[in-house]
DNA sequence: GTGCTTGCAAAGACTTTGCAAACTT
DNA sequence: AAGTTTGCAAAGTCTTTGCAAGCAC
């Protein structure tokens, strides 16, 4: 069981020129801060929030300010850069989406927070199984399973925390 | 096609009683605002706010704070007669959940708002796999589905949003 | 009478916004 | 040079909390 902890180097390129080309294609200014930005939110794989995104750009750029940071995420949601999603709590969690997948079913461990994003195909044929249903017209979906780790309860203690550099 | 306005009479009696015995198990006590802001609850059976809940508690009992309607949201969410449930805005909705249904899936249009509540007996079944593929334990599960009206876009005509009285 | 509850207003948490200075193009 | 972007601080939104007066038991 292999555990990515980077991104590889020509996917960061790859998505570096995304960002640039659509800050350019929306008229907009391809500021050191923005950069910056986009360096911390690419620098690993983990979800992680605003805050964390703040913190992680002033290792870069030590002037960068909350708005800043605030300003610039839709700019990555946007261009379909980062996912952004809502677990419930009352802020949001950031997903690098590099890989360009539609992955509609989000695990999240009540134990150690992580993520893990998985395919669920079946999504889709209910969906459709709505639409006819209640005569809607299905736009997006979303799975949220929230779980407990087997090996914490047992063991007393959860891989995914002991993984954590931080 | 029949839409229920009303919650049927046995049923608000029952919840009534489920409400003030679950205040008394708690050693808390039967106050007229608590009584007023379960029957502005269960006054209809569209989801609610907290917000629309207090203006709804104050035509019982014009006295009611903010509060006190927020203060005693939990109590009807973990006597489990209200739902309470996180869409991704930024406040949170509240359903009657007096036929005690564990319906896992939310449909939302998001032309009128309506939320419809379904059952999705599959996520249990995938609920499991996933246990066994991550090393969780599943705990709970939720079904997102975000749509738009089909007579809204054929016809012009949300017809969810013709029956609301407002 | 005891001690839970209430309303009020202030505080909290996260996010957004107004504004003058600074920077990109 | 023109107009976007930035940092700062203040404002906004929903929700929670401290406190003294009031109410349930």
């Amino acid at each position: 069981m292999t555990t990515i902890n980077e991104i590889p180097e020509e996917e960061l390129k790859k998505s570096r020129e995304i960002f640039k080309e659509f800050i350019i294609k929306k008229k907009l200014r391809v500021t050191n801060q923005r950069l910056a930005i986009f360096e911390a939110a690419f620098n690993q794989v983990e979800h992680f929030t605003a805050d964390d995104l703040l913190e992680k750009s002033r290792k870069i750029d030590r002037t960068i300010s909350r708005a800043t940071v605030y300003r610039t995420l839709p700019i990555l949601t946007e261009s379909s850069l980062l996912k952004e999603i809502d677990i419930g709590k009352d802020f949001k969690y950031y997903l690098l989406n590099y890989n360009q997948k539609t992955e509609h079913a989000q695990v999240i461990c009540l134990d150690c927070d992580k993520i893990h994003e998985l395919d669920a195909p079946f999504m889709e044929w209910y969906a459709d199984s709505i639409a006819q249903k209640l005569g809607l017209i299905p736009e997006s979906q979303r799975l949220q399973v929230s779980a407990r780790c087997q090996k914490l309860s047992e063991q007393g203690q959860c891989p995914n925390l002991d993984k954590r550099a931080v």
